[in-house]
RNA sequence: GGAGAGGUGGCUGAGUGGUCGAAAGCACCGCACUCGAAAUGCGGCGUGCCCGCAAGGGCACCGUGGGUUCGAAUCCCACCCUCUCCGCCA
């Protein structure tokens, strides 16, 4: 969301966010829904006034003027009411434009409308050259017994899976060590529900616009996340944070669902894009300093990499254009793991940078030193999601007898076992 | 699921339907005292929006939404949330 009063005073520049990040608004719409909204409020709070003087007299009023006096202050009581009304009305109209007033993109993003724009800035690691022909990671899990694919869409559907033995026990340790080197990293481990309220879903942005990415129960009035990020953004929603709380870095574990609309007949094999999964997300709340965020979203990504480097994943770093960055965002980057079976890179991670554009859905503010009440940035970045994340790391670490070598990082909490 | 209690500013906690955006204390900020600090004293200290260059002025907000009234934090209704006890459960 942005500030109206910007909105007003930077035309401009608005209407170029709207134009790069390919968004279908009527800025001048919303332009006129805000100058008809001030002015009517306007006349209202005129009309209270008046009101409020006459009730305030009232009281020491002659009895004989009491009468006269009442009915006039009810009359001017009942139009601010009308009025108010009307207001509300647009006041519902400006807001759903509102929401949809996409963040100023930083200066460094591709321009382009969407995925098809974006840039790879790096590559890190080489992708192995196999001595063999490498399987792909649904033949690893169905050899070594370490899923069900198949048999669970009796219970679950499409989309759904179940890690059996050593894989199910790795995703575990996988999770207990990036949390660990988070943790050692300044963040705070934390774990959060999946669900959430609509509001929550406002809050971040995901709503209104990506409803038919979350499933809903009905019945309770909730929605189930995505993302930590959801829980994590309405958990200080509301608040005015002191400066002293600030930075608050979270290492926020939950489970995650997608409904996966809209990707129909994509990556429907193996555990690539599946309905359910566990992620932890790296999540910084932060002073409204465009460089303190710059400095925050770089430490975000390089804790990203150093994980994907320990694992011994090849990876490449892509800037992500403006039509394929989102609303909120001021600026993505995506990695990329190298998948052997796909002989491509596939994104197992995003980093975003939003400035205040969650902050002020969430209504998460700070007060600077002169007492001022600010909104804060947010950032927010995958340290680990799985079984995506799985998928690379058995394929690039096979054998050609089947086995998969464990990473030497992860091999403590295997057991000290150098194979899976 | 059953029974009860309660939701007021960062916190604690007052608040006869009118001068209450809200006492008091704590916390916080400024100043004084001090070599410095503590203690003490004085002053300040909610949020949003609108008008204004500013000074300042206005409107709204005491869980949420309705209602009664000239006037509602205060009365009425509905809902939400929290807490306690019982039941059930991981």
């Amino acid at each position: 969301m942005l500030d109206l009063r910007y909105v007003r005073e930077h035309r401009g520049t608005v209407e170029r966010a709207i134009r790069d990040k390919n968004v279908d608004l009527d800025l001048d719409r919303l332009l006129r829904l805000d100058d008809e909204a001030r002015a009517a409020l306007g006349g209202i709070d005129e009309l209270r006034r008046e009101r409020n003087e006459l009730s305030a007299r009232f009281k020491d009023a002659p009895p004989a003027e009491k009468p006269a006096l009442g009915q006039r202050a009810k009359a001017l009581g009942a139009e601010a009411g009308r009025a108010d009304a009307a207001l509300a009305e647009l006041e519902g109209e400006l807001r759903g434009f509102q929401l949809r007033l996409p963040n100023i993109p930083w200066e460094g993003a591709p321009v382009g409308p969407d995925e098809g724009a974006n840039v790879v800035v790096r590559l890190e690691g080489t992708p192995r050259e196999f001595p063999f022909t490498p399987r792909d990671h649904v033949e690893l899990v169905e050899m070594n017994g370490w899923a069900e694919l198949g048999r669970i869409t009796k219970v679950s559907g499409a989309r759904t899976y179940c890690l059996k033995g050593r894989l199910a026990l790795l995703e575990q340790a996988l999770m207990f060590w990036a949390q660990s080197r988070l943790m050692h990293h300044g963040f705070t481990p934390i774990t959060v529900p999946a669900l959430a309220k609509p509001e929550a879903f406002v809050g971040t942005g995901h709503f209104p616009g990506h409803e038919e990415e979350a499933y809903e129960v009905p019945k309770d009035g909730l929605y189930l996340a995505g993302t930590a990020e959801i829980a994590l953004t309405g958990l200080h929603g509301g608040e005015i944070l002191d400066e002293a709380q600030l930075p608050i870095l979270y290492a926020g574990f939950s489970p995650c669902f997608r409904r996966e609309a809209g990707s129909a007949g994509r990556d429907v094999r193996g555990l690539l894009r599946v309905h359910q999964f566990l992620k932890l997300e790296q999540y910084v709340i932060c002073r409204d300093d465009p460089a303190e965020s710059a400095t925050w979203h770089a430490r975000l990504l390089a804790n990203a990499e150093e994980l994907l480097r320990l694992l011994d994943i090849p990876y490449q770093v892509i800037e992500t254009s403006t039509g394929d960055m989102g609303l909120g965002k001021f600026r993505m980057n995506d990695l990329e793991s190298w998948v052997p079976s796909l002989g491509k890179y596939r994104e197992t991670h995003s980093c975003s940078t939003l400035h205040d554009w969650q902050a002020r859905r969430a209504n998460l503010r700070w007060r600077d030193g002169e007492r001022r009440v600010r909104h804060v940035h947010t950032l927010n970045n995958t340290a680990l999601a799985t079984p995506r994340l799985l998928v690379p790391l058995l394929e690039n670490h096979q054998t050609a007898d089947g086995r998969v070598r464990l990473p030497e990082a992860i091999r403590p909490l295997m057991g000290g076992d150098e194979f899976l």
